[in-house]
DNA sequence: CTGAAAGCGCTAACAG
DNA sequence: CTGTTAGCGCTTTCAG
């Protein structure tokens, strides 16, 4: 330690940390730093980690297999949760550490709970036992958008589908399709937000909750009563889907509107019409809970932040080909 | 300590680390295990990484400023190499702690290198000082991508820089432009790549390295020798240009071939022709590269990886309006 | 096969 | 104002 080099330790810690303690006489804090300088100390975190008991970084444990493929589309959510929870990491002044979880082959759970992170943020994480599990062992952890776990900060899945589904509405269309395979718990909340709104509005909803490949079949046959919208689960499948229409000589919007969920990256690149997952509120806003239940503060359980409908070119009035 | 109750200190960490250590009663076994559920046993990660100096995670300090604006188009680079970052360290066995720069408020050199990774990956650093320093303290990192470091891994910005032009010179374009504010080496380098093919190619090229708007301004001036193709330093800016582009009714690829560099989501979405930067080779290599260094190796001070060109719907022959 | 003891590098009382 | 001391919780020789 760089007090051999000179002084001692307490005073050591005092320069190089400068904690609030005044008087440090000029002479000895330069002879500290010199020291340290000549030795090429560096401090050692973990050291500093281990004895405070405070890592100073939060970990986020990511289902890596939806970027596993060759295209990065369908890990588009994945992408905007990591970079806006590594700015909201940052800005409370902690790290980010990324966990890979692979289904296949799922970390132990008392490994991603090993208090090499202060706490966790579980995102994508479809697997209950898991999710039970990490909970189970009292370590603080928040779940972002749609999981099994209890204490978890989401965006309103089904008021954003409803702002979809009225958008379109009131551009003329009835015959509004749901596109989706209906796995996970934000597919079924916006699927509930679609049902509702077509009920509510007296508009038909039966067979039009489909995939987007039979969907896309039936519009091209051009029956009467073939879709001239859908709602896609989120903007990874509209991407998949749009094109797909194009190759068809489906145009979009002029023939058929369509809208997104999330409006990421991608979204903005094809400059599709979308709902607006907050995910740089959701993600401070989980951060925030993690660092109160690390404080030990109380942390509600469920927390529901609204959406947006972001207009842009892929939605249409019904008829309006230009 | 779970020893305490039960049996003693090495014999449990056998038990709990299993061991390459026969011969354990299973009795004895057992009887730790038990008492390890009972007591809510976890292993501390944190005292085990200081004891015997390993973290089992490398940090990635990157410019989080990129992806600030409301916009994450910037930020896609980036966010494809999160991605890849983050399948690279986890199939090395590694976490991925995500350290942000941010250019206005840089971290202390000391901070980052601070022990509480093993080594460092350094992503579109262009602040040299703050490289230098890291680099000095002797630390183990490598820099992905440009950057101003000596030891770096990054895909051969000229040589895909030609394979954008030549491809845009096969389909019979003669006036094509570079739109770029050549800022960063990579756009210098793919700038030399253009540059290069077209002499060798005996084109003009003067007048046509331009920032988007102007460019544009030309394009719909319908001068005569207004570019008829672009290459974008990068996806992003095209995500910038196409849509202007087709605002001003300038018709793509029809009226304007344009071609991108990453092919990363972006590129995917809005089904632009693209040069593809390598990034899960890249960080795989860079993640290697790091492993060498921190277990003592030799490693090269330089590796370029090749692009290829990924021909999707963004570029057309010359005068081939469909 | 199991126990004791030292120490990783730092922090945090508590004395001098 | 500066030095001593006792750990943080684990790993790792080295004995029993």
């Amino acid at each position: 330690m760089a007090a051999a080099a000179g002084v001692s330790k307490t005073t050591a810690v005092f320069v190089l940390n400068d904690r609030p303690n005044f008087s440090i006489p000029e002479e000895t804090r330069t002879r500290v730093q010199n020291a340290a300088k000549l030795l090429g100390y560096r401090r050692n975190g973990l050291a500093a980690a281990l004895s405070h008991g405070k890592t100073g970084s939060i970990g986020i444990v990511v289902n890596i297999e939806a970027g596993q493929q060759d295209s990065e589309l369908g890990a588009s959510y994945l992408l905007g949760v990591l970079l806006s929870a590594t700015q909201a990491a940052s800005a409370a002044g902690l790290r980010l550490t990324t966990i890979a979880y692979d289904v296949t082959n799922p970390p132990p759970p008392d490994e991603v709970t090993d208090n090499r992170v202060d706490g966790l943020l579980l995102v994508g994480i479809m697997d209950e036992a898991f999710t039970r599990a990490v909970y189970g062992t009292g370590f603080p952890c928040v779940t972002v958008g749609s999981g099994y776990a209890l204490r978890r900060v989401t965006a309103d899945n089904a008021a954003g589908a409803t702002q979809a589904v009225e958008h379109l509405i009131s551009l003329g269309h009835r015959r509004i399709a749901y596109a989706s395979p209906g796995l996970t718990r934000a597919d079924r909340e916006r699927r509930q937000g679609w049902l509702e709104t077509m009920e509510r509005h007296g508009l038909p909803s039966d067979g039009l909750e489909q995939d987007w490949e039979p969907l896309l079949e039936w519009i091209e046959s051009q029956a009467p009563d073939a879709p001239t919208a859908v709602f896609c689960r989120n903007d990874s499948y509209a991407a998949l889907l749009v094109p797909a229409a194009r190759r068809k000589g489906i145009r979009v919007p002029e023939d058929l509107s369509v809208v997104g969920f999330d409006s990421g990256i991608i979204a903005e690149a094809m400059e599709l019409t979308s709902v607006r997952n907050p995910l740089p509120e959701l993600t401070a806003r989980a951060v925030e809970m993690l660092t109160g239940l690390i404080a030990g503060k109380e942390v509600p359980e469920l927390v529901t932040l609204p959406t947006k409908l972001n207009v842009r070119r892929s939605t249409a009035s019904l008829g309006a080909a230009s």
